[in-house]
RNA sequence: GGAGAGAUGGCUGAGAGGCCGAAAGCGCCGGAUUGCUAAUCCGGUAAGGGUCGAAAGACUCUUCACGGGUUCGAAUCCCGUUCUCUCCGCCA
C-alpha cells in the first residue's frame, strides 16, 4: 500500500507507473474519497471538541445548569456516531482503491506489460553438452526411483508428490547448504509456521480469500497455508517499532509453501515443476527507509542466490523483470532462471528463484516502523525477499543438468557431505 | 480441552468514572558541573490523523490489546474476541 497523500500529491506519476504496470484503477475516485475523508474528519472534530466541551463542564455546573448540558451531551453523541459510521465507510472504500495501487517502480526496470519485456542482465555457467538425449527430470526420476507422482495424486491430487531415496537426501541437503551459507552471510535462521493469518497475508500483499486466489485458506478460521515464507517473516514484525540501529534485520526461514495454483492449469503440468506444495528457504530482510540501503541490501540478495546455484554449478541467467510482470509490492525484481536441459524440444531456462525490494509497500500495511533516537516521529521500513532455495525447481535443474549418459546423475561437490554420494546409479 | 491471572508509551510499571495522554523508573536528547573508560544535578522526551503554514511550528481530534455496549463523560464499568502467563487434562 502507498501512502494515502503522496498519491494524491503525485497522481501523474501514479497514472503512468501503474499504465506502465497494467493495472486499471480511476484514480478521480481515490481523490474524491480523500476529500471525502478530510471533510468528515473535520467535520467530526468539531463535534468532539464541543463534547469534550459540554461534558467537561457539566461536573462544575449548577443544579438548574445540568439538564441541558446533559441533554446537549446526548444530541452530540449522536451526531458524532452519525458522522464516524460515514467515514467508516469512506475508509473502506479509499482502503480498496489504494490496495489494488501497485508499489512505485524502480527507474530502471524494464517498461513492458509481459515476461518477455523483461531483460537479461547476465548469463553465467556453461550449458552442458550431452552425447545423447537428455532425459526431462520426470524420466530421470522414473529410472532413479526419486519421486512417486502417482502416490501424491492418490492421496492429495495433481500436483502433489512423495520425494523418494535419494532425492529425499538432496531435498535436505539443499536445505542445509542454503542455511549453512545464509548463516555465514550474517542470517538469523528459523523454522516459520506453515499457517498465517488473514491480516498478515493481506499486508505482505496477498489476498487470501476470493476467487482467483493462489491461497489454502482453512475453513471457520482466519487461518491459510502460508504460499512462501515471505508472508510469515515479514510478519512477524507487524506493529512493532524497531530502533534504526538495529537495522538492517536479515532473517531467513524454512518453511513449506502452498499455492493452489488457480488459473495456471495446463501450463507446465508435467512433473514437479509447477506443484501445489514444495518445501523452501526464504531469504528476507529489513532496512531502514532508505532506497540507497534497501537496494544495495537487493543486490546482497541476489549475490546470495547466484553463488548457490554457481556453487551447484547449475548455468542460469538473470532476469530484470518488466513493470507489468513483477506483482504489486515490488519496487523492482529479479529472477533467477536455471538451466533446465530436459524442458521443451532442447531446454529451456525456468524460473528457479526471485528476489524483490518492496521498499515501504507492505511495512505501510503492516505498520512496521524505526525510530532514530532524539528524532521525532517513525518511518516505514523497507522490506526485501528473496528466495535461497525452493526445493523442487531446484531439484529439476539438478537432476537435468548433471544426468549422465548411463542414467546416473552426478550429485554436486557441495552437497555431497549431507547426501553421503557423489553419484545417484540406477538400480541402487 | 478445563480453571485462573493478565494485556497501559521505545522498555518496566502505577492508575479503579470527569482533575489522565496517563505517576515513577529505565532508555534517549539537551544543558550544568566535576574531570577521566564514569558519576551527579537540571530540563526535555509517545504515536497517528486533520486544518493552517514556504518552513519552523501552531491548533485540533484519535489512541491505555481488539470490537461492541452503558454514560453528558470510560484506561477505569458491562459483553464479546484475540493474545500472554500459571495450574490441570490430553498429546508428538
Amino acid at each position: 500500500m502507498l501512502d494515502l497523500q503522496y498519491l494524491c500529491d503525485n497522481l501523474e506519476a501514479v497514472r503512468e507507473n501503474c499504465e506502465n504496470r497494467g493495472v486499471k484503477i480511476n484514480l478521480d475516485d481515490l481523490v474524491a474519497l480523500r476529500d471525502q475523508r478530510r471533510e468528515l474528519i473535520m467535520k467530526g472534530d468539531q463535534l468532539r471538541s464541543e463534547q469534550k466541551e459540554t461534558s467537561g463542564k457539566i461536573p462544575k455546573a449548577s443544579a438548574e445548569d445540568k439538564p441541558a448540558l446533559i441533554a446537549r451531551g446526548k444530541e452530540l453523541r449522536a451526531e458524532v456516531a452519525e458522522i464516524e459510521q460515514q467515514q467508516k465507510e469512506v475508509d473502506l472504500k479509499l482502503r480498496e482503491v489504494q490496495n489494488q495501487i501497485p508499489n512505485m517502480t524502480h527507474p530502471d526496470s524494464p517498461v513492458g506489460r509481459s515476461e518477455e519485456d523483461s531483460v537479461t542482465v547476465r548469463e553465467v555457467g556453461e550449458k552442458p553438452s550431452f552425447d545423447f538425449k537428455p532425459k526431462d527430470h520426470v524420466d530421470i526420476a522414473e529410472s532413479l526411483d526419486l519421486i512417486d507422482l502417482e502416490a501424491g495424486s492418490k492421496v492429495a491430487g495433481h500436483g502433489f508428490y512423495f520425494l523418494k531415496n535419494e532425492a529425499v537426501l538432496l531435498e535436505l541437503a539443499l536445505v542445509q547448504f542454503a542455511i549453512e551459507k545464509l548463516r555465514a552471510e550474517g542470517f538469523t535462521v528459523m523454522t516459520t509456521p506453515d499457517l498465517a493469518r488473514d491480516d498478515i497475508l493481506e499486508g505482505i500483499g496477498f489476498n487470501p480469500r476470493g476467487e482467483e486466489s493462489q491461497i489454502y485458506s482453512v475453513e471457520n478460521t482466519d487461518l491459510n497455508l502460508v504460499g512462501t515464507a515471505e508472508i510469515t517473516l515479514g510478519g512477524m514484525k507487524k506493529d512493532e517499532v524497531i530502533d534504526l540501529e538495529n537495522l538492517p534485520i536479515k532473517v531467513a526461514g524454512i518453511s513449506h509453501c502452498f499455492r493452489t495454483e488457480a488459473g495456471a492449469h495446463g501450463r507446465a503440468t508435467r512433473g514437479i515443476y509447477r506443484v501445489h506444495q514444495f518445501t523452501k528457504v526464504e531469504i528476507f530482510g529489513f532496512t531502514a527507509p532508505d532506497l540507497e540501503l534497501s537496494n544495495e541490501f537487493h543486490q546482497m540478495i541476489l549475490r546470495i542466490e547466484e553463488e548457490f546455484f554457481q556453487a551447484l554449478n547449475i548455468p542460469y541467467r538473470v532476469l530484470d523483470i518488466a513493470t507489468g510482470d513483477m506483482g504489486g509490492p515490488a519496487y523492482r525484481k529479479y529472477d533467477l532462471e536455471a538451466w533446465m536441459p530436459g524442458r521443451g524440444e532442447n531446454g529451456e531456462y525456468g524460473e528457479v528463484t526471485s528476489c524483490s525490494n518492496c521498499t515501504d509497500y507492505q511495512s505501510r500495511r503492516l505498520n512496521i516502523r524505526c525510530k532514530q533516537p532524539g528524532t521525532k516521529g517513525t518511518q516505514f521500513v523497507h522490506t526485501l525477499n528473496g528466495t535461497a532455495v525452493a526445493v523442487t525447481r531446484a531439484l529439476i535443474a539438478l537432476l537435468e543438468n548433471n544426468q549422465q549418459a548411463d542414467g546416473s546423475v552426478k550429485i554436486p561437490e557441495v552437497l555431497q557431505k549431507w547426501v553421503g554420494i557423489d553419484l545417484i546409479k540406477p538400480g541402487s
